[in-house]
DNA sequence: GATGAATGAGTCTTCATTCAT
DNA sequence: GATGAATGAAGACTCATTCAT
C-alpha cells in the first residue's frame, strides 16, 4: 500500500497530516470493529492495520472508547446529511414529497451502512434514550412533520411522537429485512411510506396533499 | 492437585434445590447488573451477593454471558405472556380492542422494567435482528394484526411490517418517554393508540370496526 | 454400553464389586490420559466415561496421581512379566538365546503398548531416574547378563551398566522407529541384537556361545 | 479500560536490550523450574525474581510453556556445541578418538546440568520421539559414527540404530550414576567406551583403527 | 512528534476434593 | 456404599495506558 521506493533500512518515522493520520486510525478501527467487535479489537490491532505506532493512538485518541465516538458522530452526521441534502432538493410546500424523500434517504443510507451502525451503537446502551446523535437526525424530522402539519396537510397528536414512529419504526423494518437477506430499498420504501401518509394524513385532505410530481397522474386517475 | 485446605469454620455447606441457587445467582447479577453494568459487574460480586461460592456459579452457568442469556430469555418470556394476557381478556373479534390491550400492556411491562431490559439487551447486537426473543413478541403482534385485517377491519400492505412499525414505533416513543422522565403511561397510550389505528384503519370501515366497548359512544357522538 | 433393561427411571445406584469399579474406572483414565492426556483429563471426565460418580472415584483412589502410579505400576508388572515369560522359555545356560528372548519381547511389549507408556511415564521426571518401575525390568535383565558373563560367555566391565545400555538402547532405537511409523519389530531385533551380541562378546568365546538353537546349521556351515 | 492508577512510586519504568530483559527471565525461569519444578513455579513468581512486571513477561514470552521450549531449545545447542566442540579437536580421521570425545563431552555436559535437563525435557512427551532437539545432537553423533564406518573402522548394520544406542545408553547409564550419587565422569566414560568400542568395531580391524594417541603403547604392548 | 517497551491491576475460569444426603 | 452439588484456592493471561528515548 506504501511506495516501495525509500525505505531506508528500518522502518522510518513517517511525519503525515495529523488529519491523514486520525482518518487511517479511524478507517482501520472500523474495519475491525465491524469484523471482530469493539471488545474483540486492541489498540494494538488498530495501530498494526494502521501502520502507525501504538504510543501514536494516543496522539489522537484519548481512549478506545473516544475512536467509537468519534466514528459515531461521523456516522450520524453522515446519515443526517444524506437526509437533509434528499429532503432539500423537494419543493419546500410539497411535504408528502419531502417525507417520501426522507424515507428513501433514511432508508438507502442505513441500508448502504448497517455494519458500521451495528457496531458504533453497539453499547449506545438504551439509558441513552435521547442523545446528540439521534436528535441529529431526529430533529429535522420532527420539523419536516411539523411544517406538514402547520400546513394543514398532516394530523397527529404529537410531532416528536410521530417523528419516533417514523424513525424507528422505518428502523425495525429494515432491520427486519436485512436480517431476511432482502437488501432491496424498494419494497420497504413502498409499504412504509403508505403506512406512514395513512398515518399522518389529515381526513379529508387528501387531494391538496398529495405528492405534487404525482398529482397530475393521480388527479387524472380519479 | 489443589491443596486440601480445611474449611475455616466460616459457612457451612448447604445443599439447595438447584431451582432455587439458579434463582438466587439470576436475581443477585440482574441487581448487580442494572446497578454496575455487566461489565462492571463480577463473577466474585455475583456469588457474594447471592451468598455461594465461585465455583456453584460455575456448576449453573457456563460463563458470564450464560446468565445474560437466561435473563434475557426470562424477561420476554414474561413480556410476552403479559401481553398476550391482556390481549387474551378481550373478544376474540374485538381487534381494535385487543391492539389497544397489546399496546396497553406492552407500554407498561416496558416501563416497569426497562432498567433490566436496558442491561439484558445492551450487547444484543443488531447483527441479530431477528431472535428468538424479539419474535417472541412480534408474532403474536402479527397474528393479531393479520386477523384484523382478515376480518376486514384493517387493511396495510404487509403484516410483519405493520407489526414491526408498532413495536418498534413503541419502543422509540417509549424510551424518549423515559429519558425526558415521563414515567406515566397513559399520553403514551393515547397517542400511539390513535396513530396506529389510522395506520391500519381500512378505508370506510371505522364504524364496523371501532372499538366495542366504546361504539355506542362513538356511534352516538358521529 | 449398559443393558438397556430394567432401568426404572432416573438414574439407578448400581452396586458392582470393587473389583469391577477399579478396573472400570482405571480403563476409562487410562484411555482418556492416551487421548488427552493426564493433564488434559478431568476426574469428571474419569467418571462420566466410567459411568460412576465422582465420589465413587475417591472410594478408590486417594488422588488422581494414584491412578496414574496404579496404571504405571500395571504397566511395569506386565511388561516385566512378558519379558520373564518369554526368558522363561529359554534353556538356562543358553544365554544368547535368553538375551534374544528379552529383547524381542521387551520390544513387542513395548511397541503394542506404547501409547499407555509415555502416558503413566510422562511425569516420570528424570530425578527418579532409579524407580522401583524400572529395577523391575532392570534387575532381571542384569542378573540375566551376569549369568551369561559368569559361564564365560559374555564379558563386560559391570553388568547394571551393560543392562542399561541394552534397555534404554532398546527403548530408543524402538522410539525412533515409532516416530518413523515402523511399526514392524523384526528389523528392530535383528540390528540391536546384532549390535548387543558383539557389545557383550567375550572375544574368542563365539562358537562356545552361540545360540544354541542355531549351533547346529552355524556349526556345519563353519 | 484499566484504571489508570498512577505509578505508586514504586520502582521506575527502565528501558532495557531486549536481549537483557530475555535473558533475566529465561535465567530467572531455570532456577525457579530446578528448585519447585513448572507447575510450582507461576509468572508472578518469575517475574518478581526477575524484577520485571508481568506485562513484560507476555512482552517477551506468549505463555509459560514458551519459556520451557527456549531454555530447551538453549540447552539442546549447548549441548550440540560443546560436543562438537570436543569432537572437532580430534583429528578428522581418528574415528576411536572422535567418538571417546563425544562420550566425554556428552558426559561432562549432562553430568553438568542435568538438573536443568530435567526440566525442560520434563514434558517432553515420548509422543515427540524425533524432535529438532534430538537431532541436533543424534545426526552429528549418526555422522560421526557413519565416518568411522566408511573409513573401515568400524562396522554396523546401521548407523541411526547404533548412535540412538550410544545416545539412550550413555543416557542411562548417566542417569542411573546420578541416581547413585555418582558424579564422577571418568569410570562412567572408560566402561561406555569399551562397551561401545566392542559394540562398533570391525573384526579384524583392530590395530588399524586403535586410538592415534595410544596406538604406540597399545601397539607395544600387544 | 513518533515510537514501542514497560506496566500491573483486574477477572475469568478450572478442577481436585469434600461432604450432606 | 453411592451420589453429585458445593467449595474456593490458585493462576494464567489480557490490554488499556504510560512514558523514556
Amino acid at each position: 500500500m506504501q511506495s516501495a521506493a525509500a525505505r531506508p533500512a528500518g522502518r522510518r518515522r513517517r511525519v503525515l497530516p495529523a488529519e491523514v493520520r486520525v482518518e487511517n486510525l479511524m478507517a482501520a478501527a472500523a474495519g475491525l470493529f465491524i469484523a471482530r467487535g469493539i471488545d474483540g479489537t486492541t489498540i494494538e490491532d488498530i495501530v498494526a492495520k494502521a501502520g502507525v505506532a501504538k504510543g501514536s493512538f494516543y496522539h489522537y485518541f484519548a481512549t478506545k472508547g473516544d475512536v467509537v465516538l468519534a466514528l459515531r458522530a461521523r456516522f450520524s452526521q453522515d446519515f443526517a446529511a444524506q437526509v437533509a441534502d434528499a429532503v432539500g432538493r423537494c419543493a419546500p410546500d410539497d411535504h408528502p414529497s419531502r417525507l417520501s424523500a426522507w424515507l428513501r434517504a433514511a432508508i438507502g443510507a442505513y441500508l448502504g451502512n448497517y455494519a458500521l451502525h451495528d457496531v458504533v451503537f453497539h453499547d449506545f446502551r438504551h439509558s441513552q434514550r435521547r442523545s446528540a446523535e439521534k436528535d441529529l437526525v431526529l430533529a429535522p424530522l420532527e420539523a419536516l412533520l411539523g411544517a406538514g402539519r402547520d400546513a394543514g396537510c398532516w394530523s397527529f397528536p404529537d410531532a416528536r411522537s410521530a417523528a419516533l414512529v417514523v424513525f424507528d419504526g422505518m428502523h425495525g423494518v429494515v432491520d427486519d429485512a436485512i436480517a431476511a437477506g432482502h437488501h432491496d430499498p424498494e419494497p420497504l420504501c413502498a409499504g412504509l411510506e403508505a403506512m406512514f401518509a395513512r398515518m399522518l394524513a389529515r381526513p379529508g385532505a387528501a387531494e391538496a396533499c398529495s405528492r405534487k410530481n404525482e398529482a397530475g397522474a393521480e388527479g387524472k386517475a380519479q
